[in-house]
DNA sequence: CATGAATGAGCTTTCATTCAT
DNA sequence: AATGAATGAAAGCTCATTCAT
């Protein structure tokens, strides 16, 4: 974005790569590994769909595990420091983000893709491991050590093992109903702090 | 279609060896199924395994998707009442055997197939769900609803609710990492128990 | 042909496969590696001209390398025991026959594409040894051996090496002049026999 | 036509360094040409060793057979007037000076890429022809002719087809055998000169 | 004049499926 | 009822060449 006379790195020299392209080849990568799944993932299509010739994606990346790869790493997640003062509305918070991700059109088959591949492409589940389940996992214990240090939870609970609990409902509800209600992050968040807190 | 072997193995009519021949072929398209995932799972391959031409795999099954299903259909889960007298010890006893069933070798692979191939082969997850996840479920509900007759439990706790905390405490352990520790069964049913009990 | 029943080793069991088919696939294959040169000669392309489809073939050879393998052992050379009385007029008739063989549109390109390819395709250069550069060098040493078992020929001269001039004198002069006269088979005869000859 | 660097090396006008850069192509590009054979010579790769962009060489020369040709027309052999004395010690020095040149790695490859590739790039052969067979040829030719003048050889014997009879008993050899003894050269010389000689 | 980006055509190979025996 | 043969479509990847800077 006018960054040509800028510290002047590299005097940019032969044709410039459009930078729009390479941004519209990901979208596209990551839609098609999530609708489709990554074996069904063609680069064929995908270069069809972006407008550009194949050799176009296998300048940029070094073949089809590679673009996947990229893909799933442009879903980083933000790790943001939430902080509501109450850490039942934070947990709620955080979760209410997560069913929305995961209600996202092939959300979950995206999930499903990267687990699938686990054999042949292990790079994809370590990526998504990662960038994705890491951070809300530690946004998720971030909140409850907080808790824990102004003294709101049991002793022993481990907040790994109850951040497991929340997000891991989730997916147990995913894979017997497809259809979360609103409410669900609530309802869990309600459950397992009764669990957690003393009383 | 392909649905020939119901249920449970009565005297065979007509010809037994190729009851045989069908259990093989589906026993080997599961074992594909899970560790390659669906689109890479191959019916040249499956024949090639199971000693037998394709049009014998086309004979009795309508295509790949319907040997998927097939496949899948035969994991259908016993759902025996486990009864030792204590709740949390029955709860502990099911998860363990959760875990191991998880961690055998492409276990987790296989529910990613099938949740990727949510779009392509919606009937693998329907009936993943149907013979799996459910019966699973209701294994743990039914120890849950026990307790609850026995006065054990809080009032307002739903079973249902509770058995997904648990169930989904492994996906998303596994999710973050794919060692499942040995007591995490025990870890996750402590948690939970103490949210949902009367104290 | 009409091998129904012969022996009856197998009874011929699944659709037969085309003979003419396979005869048909290997001869174009053939005039593609020696009028294109081992790289360019392309399984589509070929399989367009034999008018199947690529599976065909693959269900045949193994690959590319493998096709062109089988081609060339197709050009497997007869080992007629010349003998017309005159070790001489023997050698003429070997030699006027090899000249044909290399005039023979892209007959040298052929051995050029053997060699060519010594590194990546070993097999060709191997089996073009064998089937065809080998063979040719027996019948002429035979005939020099047997003239030698005459009398004929001076002590201390070597069959293969007798040969190995009376062979390579056409491919030197090809190399300088791609066109073989007709008498040159007499020409180098007369030459060598000089040379290997008691006087 | 590439043309650019002629016979010997006159003071560089204009830019030196491209001088090398360019003697730098040419070279790897002959050792690509010698060990991969010209259709799997790629520019891409040739352009990427030689640490230069591919206009940089289309600059140059005017596509990849234009580039293949200036490779071996960088071959030209040099034509010593050898003189020892004796004819058959300058016939033996040349012919080990050839033997070696065919044992250099890929020195028989090149050959056979440029036999392979009549067809598509006749001036390789062309080239071959002018810059290294008639070369060769001519030196062994002097020699004989020098022999002839003294009055050695017998009546009637062509110094070329001696030439070609020599050169050719290499390939030949070769063909047969990719082991050329250390002797061969000595060996051929021998039985040439028998026939060749007065007695 | 040199660069890196882009292209279209081509390669070998594999797959799910149907055909002929 | 079972076989092996055949097919069309598609996949991932590479190449020689040209374009835009």
């Amino acid at each position: 974005m006018g960054a040509r006379n800028e510290i002047s790195e590299k005097p940019a020299r032969g044709r410039p790569r459009n930078a729009a392209t390479e941004r519209r080849i990901v979208a596209i990568a990551l839609e098609r590994l999530a609708s489709e799944g990554y074996s069904r993932m063609s680069l064929d299509d995908i270069a069809d769909r972006a407008g550009v010739s194949k050799p176009t994606i296998y300048r940029r990346w070094k073949g089809k595990a590679d673009l996947a790869t990229a893909a799933i790493r442009t879903l980083q997640i933000a790790e943001p420091r939430v902080d509501t003062g109450s850490a039942r509305r934070d947990l709620v918070g955080i979760l209410r983000n997560f069913r929305k991700s995961l209600l996202r059109p092939n959300g979950m088959s995206l999930i499903g893709s990267v687990l699938a591949e686990e054999r042949h492409t292990p790079e994809l589940l370590r990526l998504f491991r990662a960038r994705i389940v890491a951070p809300r996992r530690r946004m998720l214990r971030r909140v409850l050590e907080d808790a824990a240090a102004r003294g709101e939870l049991r002793r022993g609970v481990e907040p790994a093992s109850a951040a497991a609990l929340m997000i891991g409902a989730f997916y147990a509800h995913y894979l017997a109903n497809p259809r979360i209600p609103r409410s669900f992050a609530e309802e869990i968040v309600n459950l397992v702090w009764q669990g957690i807190t003393r009383r």
